[in-house]
Formats: C-alpha cells, sequence, structure tokens
DNA sequence: TGTTAGCACTCTTTCTATTCGAGTGCTAAA
DNA sequence: TTTAGCACTCGAATAGAAAGAGTGCTAACA
C-alpha cells in the first residue's frame, strides 16, 4: 500500500508532468512551495513508486515520468474535483440555448465549443433516435418516372429519399398509397418500420393497386437509415500544440484514425455498462493509434436511454480533472434539454 | 526565348524532380539515358534556366529545383498528355454507374476514389443548383407548437426546418396555407424563393389567417438553406506521405485550412471565368497555407452551368499530368451523368 | 563557336570527441 | 527516518574534421 507521502508525491509529479510534459526532478520537486522534503528523501519515495509501477524513467538519470497504471491510479484515487469557471457554464449552456437552428447545429456547435474550452480534440454522436416514431409519409411526385418519398418523425428528423415510380401510376393511385400508408404506420417506431411496412400494408395496398412492391420496398429502404448517429470531431488539429505529438508519424496514426468514421464510432459508442464519465488512458483503448492517447467519454440521454456520447480524445498527458468535469457538464446538461425536448412528444 | 535543348532539359528536371523529390544535379541528369549532353553542357544550361527563373537552388552547391515560375511554364507548355488505365476509367465510371445510393454518397465516392487514385487530397464541391425549382412545400405538424416545413426541389433535393407554430393556429389554417404557398410558388427557383415569397403571398396569406409572418419568414429561412453545396474532402492525410512535408508545422498548416469550410470554399469555388481544369500552383493560391501546395481544380456542369467543382491539394511536386488528365475526365464524366439525370426535369 | 574535361571552391551531411548539466543511487552522518 | 554529499550515468549541445555532392569557371578541343 502507499503510504500519504507518497501519494502526495505521486500526485504533484503527475499535475507538473501533466503541466510542463518534461520529466520531474527530485530536485525540482523539492523546490516547490508545499513541498517540505529534501531531494534525497524525494528521490527515495521515488524510487519505491517506481519500483511499483507507478513512475518510469526514460533514461537512466533523467527525472520521472507517469506510468499509464500512474495515471490510472491518478485518476481514479488522487483527482481533485475540477469547477468551472462561470464563463463556461454559460458557453455549454448557450449551445442548447437556441433551438433556431436545429438540432444538427447544436450538437455541432457543442463539439467546437467543448475543443475550444480544452484545446484538445472533441468528439461528438450525435443522437440517435431508434425509437423515433412515424408521424408522417409523404410521396411528392418529380416528374412521370420518379418522386420523393418523405418520412417525418415526431422528433421532427426528416428521411427522404427519391426514388423510381412503376410503370402508369397514377395521381390518385399515389393519393390512395399515402393515405393507407399513413394510416396504418403512423407512430410505428422507425426500428420496427421496415418490419411493419410490409406486415402491415401489403395486404391493403395489392387490394387497391398494381406495383405496390417498388414503393413499399422503397420507404423500407428509406426507413433503414444510417443505424448510428452522426459523428462531429471538433478541432480536429489541437492535437499538434501537444509536444509529445511533435513527430509526424505519431501525428499521423491519430489523424487517419480519426477519419475512420467506424472506428472513431467503436472507440465512443455508447456502452450502457457503466453510466456516468469514463476515462480510457494509452492501451486501455483497443485502437492501436491511440496507445499514447487518452479518451474520456460520456453518454448522454433522452429520459433514462442513452442516444449519444460526447468525448474528448487528448495526450496521455491530459488536464483530466478539468476534463472530465467538463464533459460530465456538458453531458448532463444535454441530457436536460434533450429530455425535456422529446421524451414529451410521445 | 528558350531553346529547344533547354525545354528539354528543363522537362527532364522537373519531371525528376517530381519522382523524387531531391534536388537534380548535372551528372545525375547526364547520366541518364535519353540525355546525351556532358554535365558541363547540362550546367551551363541550367544556369542560364536559374538566371531567367526556372529553377532555383537551395544552396550554393546543391543541384536544381523548379521554381514556381519554372512549374507554371512546365504545366503550360511542357506537359505530355497522361493518359489513364484501363482500371482507373472503370473505376471512375462506377462512381455514378450505380446510383441507388443517393447522390450525396456518389459525391463522397468520387472523393475518395479520386484521393485513392492520386494519393493526393481530394476535394469535391456538392452541386448546388440554385435553379432548382420549387415542387412541392409541405407543413407537418409534429404536436401543438411545433411543425417541419419541407420544401421539394424538381431535381428530388430536400430542404427541411423545425420551426414553432403560431398560437392558436388551426390544422384547416395550415392546409389553407400550404395550398396557397404551392399555387403561387411552384416552379420558383430556389434562389428567388426568398424574394417572392413575401412579394406574392403576403396578401393573400393575410387575408386568411393571422401571424402568418411566422410562417412566411420560417419558409423563407429554410429556403435560404446553405448558400453552397456541400464540400467532401478525401485522403486528408495523404499529404503525410510528401517528404517535403515531413515538417509537423507545414502539415500543421495545411490541416488547418482543410478543417475550414469556408476556405476551403473560397479556393475551390466555381469560377466560370474559364471552362476545362485549372490550375493553381504555390502562392499563385490566394491561401497563405497554400504556398507550398498545388492545387488542380475542375467544374462540373448540368448543361452548361456549372454547379460544382472537384480538385485535387497536392504538393508543388504533383504529377501534373496525371492529375489533370484525371480531374479533367472525372469532370466530364460528373457533367454527363447529371446533365443527363436532372436536364430533363425542368 | 559550341562542347567538354578538369579543377578549385562551397555547402551540407555525417561522424567523432568533448563538455555541460540535470538527475540518480548509494553511503554515511545527523 | 531524514538528509547531505558524492560518484556516476546519460542526453543535449558544441565544435571540428572529413566526406560527398554539386557548382562555376577556365582552358582545351572539335
Amino acid at each position: 500500500m502507499l503510504t500519504d507521502r507518497q501519494l502526495f508525491i505521486l500526485q504533484i509529479i503527475i499535475d507538473d508532468f501533466i503541466r510542463s510534459a518534461q520529466p520531474v526532478g527530485s530536485r525540482h520537486l523539492a523546490k516547490k512551495n508545499d513541498v517540505s522534503y529534501s531531494p534525497a528523501t524525494i528521490r527515495n519515495e521515488m524510487a519505491d513508486l517506481e519500483e511499483m509501477g507507478f513512475l518510469e524513467k526514460t533514461h537512466t538519470s533523467s527525472g520521472r515520468v507517469p506510468s499509464e497504471k500512474g495515471y490510472r491510479y491518478y485518476v481514479d484515487h488522487l483527482l481533485s474535483p475540477g469547477s468551472l469557471r462561470r464563463s463556461e457554464r454559460t458557453a455549454i449552456h448557450s449551445v442548447f440555448a437556441d433551438r433556431q437552428e436545429g438540432l444538427e447545429k447544436a450538437i455541432q456547435n457543442a463539439a467546437t465549443i467543448l475543443s475550444e474550452l480544452t484545446s484538445y480534440t472533441s468528439i461528438v454522436l450525435g443522437p440517435k433516435f431508434n425509437d423515433n416514431k412515424v408521424k408522417s409519409l409523404q410521396i411528392i411526385p418529380i416528374d412521370a418516372q420518379t418522386a420523393v418519398a418523405i418520412i417525418v418523425t415526431n422528433t421532427g428528423h426528416v428521411e427522404n429519399r427519391v426514388f423510381s415510380l412503376p410503370e402508369g401510376i397514377e395521381p390518385a393511385d399515389i393519393e390512395k398509397m399515402v393515405n393507407i400508408l399513413n394510416d396504418r404506420l403512423t407512430g410505428v417506431p422507425l426500428s420496427e418500420l421496415r418490419h411493419k411496412i410490409y406486415k402491415e400494408t401489403t395486404e391493403l395496398m395489392r387490394r387497391h393497386l398494381r406495383n405496390y412492391e417498388a414503393v413499399l420496398h422503397m420507404f423500407a429502404e428509406a426507413s433503414g437509415g444510417s443505424p448510428i448517429g452522426k459523428l462531429f470531431i471538433g478541432g480536429k488539429t489541437n492535437i499538434f500544440n501537444q509536444p509529445e505529438f511533435r513527430d509526424v508519424e505519431k501525428v499521423r496514426l491519430v489523424m487517419d484514425m480519426m477519419e475512420k468514421e467506424h472506428d472513431v464510432y467503436q472507440m465512443i459508442r455508447p456502452t450502457d455498462a457503466k453510466a456516468g464519465v469514463q476515462v480510457k488512458i494509452g492501451t486501455e483503448n483497443a485502437e492501436q493509434a491511440m496507445e499514447d492517447c487518452s479518451l474520456i467519454t460520456a453518454s448522454y440521454s433522452v429520459g433514462d436511454q442513452p442516444v449519444g456520447t460526447i468525448a474528448i480524445l487528448g495526450p496521455k498527458r491530459m488536464e483530466y480533472s478539468r476534463v472530465i468535469t467538463l464533459v460530465d457538464f456538458l453531458s448532463h446538461d444535454m441530457t436536460n434539454v434533450l429530455t425535456r425536448l422529446y421524451n414529451t412528444r410521445s
């Protein structure tokens, strides 16, 4: 077990390293105001901490650097809870205050604000309302052979798709079709739409018109939509600011990964395993490219259903305290706003 | 004026430098099969070419490197017209062969293919049909206070926006409104919609219902949409492959710029000044960050109206011949496909 | 007169040696 | 248990020195 003094020293070493990015030496620490031990004493403790795996040396006669285990212990036990400035709070609140621009824009703004406040890279996984319910279906003919199918959900989300009309269909037929579809499918969750569309309406449609299959098929397709929410990444190039990423190859690894939507999604998709803020340090991330990075994630919800994730990607030497507080705060804010907004319209 | 031999030497110097990224020396050139002059002769010619500003030295005793003026002359006068492999042609054709996925996906694929074929960064400015005409306007109520406004154009493009309904409006009122709007605005080009919506319908609407302003305003807003087409960038990290971008600061400049949609748009927006492929070398680009890059653009059209742009961003030391051929080919292909697709539906 | 061989010169790159300083580990004294 | 002292290690910085690539110029050659 660690003595109090060891805890203290571990803490100030990591704090110092996070700020300076320089290996910290015993003499340097001893000079600090709140440290009253001599360099030699500190050296002894450092040696012990290193033996236990919390610290590392870059070479035999360098100062100490936190190991991954060290960071892990730090976030689990040593973190002083950060607090937000008033200006930060209002910045975050303002993102969702003005809904005029639409949800998508608001989410994108959230990503931008987050990266600006932290000067790390932010990732926001937009909400996917799988239990969105159909509010209205429309078919708008464009010309003799073509039409647009439109699905509006109870959250105001609109899916649309161009498709070819069956040969020789009449405007009256289309109207009939739309009526049937609306009659039978209003209120059906999007996730079930594909299934229900065939089950509920095939019979009816067949009675009223020929060539209904193409149309049904089309609607089923459009309802599929993207299986995941949209990804927004803010401050992609912030990683360039980090001194440990002076190396082109390292930057490249991370940049490449950020371009691969699928990988990013895998990394931050909401896991309902644990609620609250999650921290993944270095190799704790599955992604190879993340071995020098840390990822802080929190999911946000509508009601008690998690619908999306916000995350901060930075160097392992991250300001954990600040970022955790920020991410926690924003995710709660988003949960509140979205819940108020969407949970009422059922 | 340049002698034939000077032209020849300038050409092989640039060809060689494009391939190797190394300053090319007289001895190195003389050893090539198709060069029958001695190093000394070549040195003399090089000195002349340098004096005329086509070549530069990185330091007093280095080989020569093409200057910006050199590249400019090269693309204007020395370019051997490249040809495409069959596999490249089919790759390009295949992008637009299958329209099932929708236009947006196809455009995105174009960007991806382009960056993969060239191993540079590709930028595609999605089509903006400003003369799209309104086909249909819809208002779908979501709940008592909220509704979605939808505009469908003759190309099948759908704009939508959530908005707040005026207090105490009745479903019948909405229907009336939609009828008036459709009656008066069908066929109006999107670019004029904002204007016409007030001019044509205010009077009528006022007669039929209170609080029409909010609704009109909303439609006017939605019709504004994004003033520009959507941007797709492929192979953002390809720049890392270029040896002259080993430097983190240089990469950063370019990366930062690519994140700023507005800057990118300014750079590649269609200029109907010149048709065909345009090449901007280094500082010929307005953008500061581009001083070590070249940009090759071509716009594509529907009919004879340019609607979007494709571009390749690479180092000044770019394979101009290949890329120009490729960009030219793809832009024509896109023009053909889009013209066939959209020009019929007027 | 145009071309080429030869040579001195320049500048970068690479290697080696040296020094400097920050930091450690260990021992012994307080 | 803490601390002072000291030898030791290693990286970073500095300065030559040598190697190598390439040039410019001059003079000879065809």
